[in-house]
DNA sequence: ACTTCAACGAGACGGACCGTATCGTCTCGC
DNA sequence: GCGAGACGATACGGTCCGTCTCGTTGAAGT
């Protein structure tokens, strides 16, 4: 085996280049931070960084990962309200610039990036539409969503239209939003 | 003014740009695919690239759109039938591995490129989305979408399903599912 | 037919980053 | 303390960028 011995690993580093990475993101964008960028900003050689990531965008998903807490669903057994409750929330975490800024780029490079887009998914994107898919579940055993719906197509019909809107800025992204989709959705899923 | 003068340019070299800009795309994926690469592949000088296009993704949005043909809304009258129709071509049409590459490429480099970001809406995705709501208004007409339904919403409760899953790959993209989503689009936008 | 002039193919150029390979130096675990 | 391995720093060969020349070619205007 190789250097990875985590107990010798340098904090001081470890963080300093996290620090780094999300500065250089929201400041330059992702394509312009560069993995030199990064380590000349983190006052670190840049072997230190290929010693513990393989990609710039391993770094970012870190950065990212590191100061986030799982959006959690509420169950006041009223889907509607629920569901108007977490979009207007994902609406203003995916309005901020910084985070927003973040996850547009991993999904860029997710794109052309096998071992990242395995890790975006079960890291980030993944809990948040398992959530949503529990939820569901429990609005159809309430009764409030109908019999027969393939729930994964019904979580796709509550946050495909976010991030539509949200890649392709079509159209205003903001709580009228939220509103709106929340109540198409909600005709969708619910039991007639 | 100076070098623009349509009339003197060379049609082979455009056409031969172009199809080489296609063929590697296709190839190698647009992130490593280079101008160089293209001028190379193309016999040409990559300045002949620089005096006619500003960027790599011009070039690219330019050989997709020479040789596609707009997807045409049926409208029998039908909204449930022509929806079903259009949503299993789209899915076909975003399944193929050539103008799905091309496009997934394009999405990329708007993320960062203003300019081209506007190209590809008003271009590629607008007509699109335009065509989705006229039918949404026919529909609304003969009775089978609801009054006071937002058409830029009702727009994306149909394609942004669709790009969800295209672009995360987090379940099939087939048929099925294409029917499926039919089914929920139908009941999210149908008058009771 | 002859002139003319911009587009053409080719490729040199400086610069930015890439990812790898070594330097000493520092520091942690034994 | 001693040694191993991570550290900051930096040199290296590559690739590609976008600009800038070269002659050469070929179509428009006379």
């Amino acid at each position: 085996m190789e250097s990875k011995d985590q107990r010798r690993r340098s904090d001081r580093a470890r963080t300093a280049i996290l620090t780094a990475a999300t500065e250089a993101v929201a400041e330059l964008g992702y394509a312009k931070t560069s993995i030199e960028g990064i380590a000349a900003r983190a006052g670190v050689g840049k072997q230190t960084i290929y010693r513990w990531w393989p990609s710039k965008g391993a770094v970012v998903l870190e950065a990212l990962t590191a100061d986030q807490q799982d959006v959690e669903w509420p169950d006041t057994g009223d889907l509607t309200a629920d569901l108007h409750l977490v979009l207007r929330a994902t609406v203003d975490e995916f309005a901020d610039g910084g985070t927003s800024a973040t996850l547009r780029a991993l999904m860029i490079d997710m794109q052309q990036d096998e071992a990242l887009s395995e890790q975006v998914l079960t890291r980030v994107l993944g809990p948040q539409l398992a959530a949503t898919k529990r939820r569901l579940e429990s609005a159809r055993r309430a009764g409030q969503v109908a019999d027969g719906i393939d729930l994964d197509v019904a979580v796709e019909i509550i946050f495909g239209p976010i991030y539509h809107r949200w890649i392709l800025r079509t159209h205003p992204f903001d709580q009228a939003y939220a509103d709106t989709l929340t109540t198409l959705a909600v005709r969708a899923l619910g039991a007639p």
